[in-house]
DNA sequence: TCAAAAGTGTTCGCTATACACCCATGT
DNA sequence: ACATGGGTGTATAGCGAACACTTTTGA
């Protein structure tokens, strides 16, 4: 059975900086949104002994990241084809998921999974994936353009079989602070 | 300055476990509503030492429980009041309120701080404090009817100066489950 | 009679949703 | 020409916010 990716914190280190290490130890990752969700501390969650995990989600544009680490067993898999997972890890992963589900409704944090140009569809594909469910072109575009956070670069897709859409960027200057962690 | 109440977790004991065992430790407080909020890991956040604290917030009616303990030094004190606490302890004061605040807006918990029966004038100077807000009466009544939370037990208020309210318990067969904190 | 809070409806603006047609491009 | 998705507007329903007068009780 799959687990997550996981590993002790440092004496001498802080708490969110040990999530930052041992992604990035473990799958070469860096400079990505990573958010604290919740705090497992069971005394029996596993066999091994007394282990308490603080869970943290991160969102990582699988395209731009290659796993370079087959040796440790990392893999991506579809939350989607989950069944089981090791220790209490399916719970981990459910509580993450639904932090991250109510996220996206209202911080632009998917824009740490998107290029730098996107089109609205592949916006809007991100949204459907994340929230399971499918939603109004329109309404999604007018909702969007609203909220202000795209910026309109005046370009165009390329190489698409079909007519090509316009392309967005993230409107960092509606958040010149770093809380939803795109660089 | 004054500090949150906190002890440390034992070794064979759940994480949840240990935050009811500290309150009733230090409170003599038993059987209320605790969530977890966050858990703060920074290393130098406690000048002693390395100490890595996982925050639970409780509802508890300040009326129904005296602090039975005055040697510990515990005591109540309104947040609008506070204004410095000791290590990293305003932190943590902050984030939990701001969970609390989110939390009531679309869950039952404030229940477990009136008691068994009440007033709407009750209900809604709770969520005022809570809040830090003034409420419209017309309003709040209307949504409160609207979310059936509430069983009207045909009393009123008694020994009131005024005009008696009609008082309401909490609608437990609405709400099954115990994930309101409400026995 | 006065003070104090209880009880009660309507209007307005905003938001979410549902929905259909023409357009631009590549094949 | 055809297939594919891009781009666009309107109508409706539901929700939250604002707002004032009468009623009941105790003092």
């Amino acid at each position: 059975m799959w687990s997550l990716l996981g590993d002790m914190i440092r004496p001498d280190e802080d708490l969110d900086k040990a999530s930052y290490r041992i992604l990035k130890e473990r799958t070469g990752l860096d400079d990505v949104f990573l958010e604290q969700v919740h705090t497992f501390g069971n005394v029996k969650r596993h066999p091994g002994g007394r282990v308490i995990t603080t869970a943290y989600y991160s969102l990582i544009n699988i395209n731009d990241h290659q796993l370079n680490f087959p040796d440790n067993e990392l893999h991506w898999h579809p939350v989607s084809e989950i069944t089981e997972m090791a220790f209490d890890h399916k719970d981990i992963l459910e509580i993450c998921l639904n932090q991250l589900r109510n996220k996206v409704e209202e911080h632009p944090v998917v824009f740490n999974l998107l290029p730098k140009k996107f089109s609205l569809r592949e916006l809007q594909s991100l949204y459907e994936s994340i929230l399971e469910t499918k939603l109004d072109r329109r309404n999604f575009r007018k909702k969007f353009f609203l909220t202000e956070w795209l910026v309109d670069i005046n370009e165009l897709e390329q190489d698409v079989p079909h007519r090509p859409g316009k392309l967005y960027k993230f409107n960092h200057a509606k958040f010149p602070h770093k809380s939803h962690g795109i660089s």
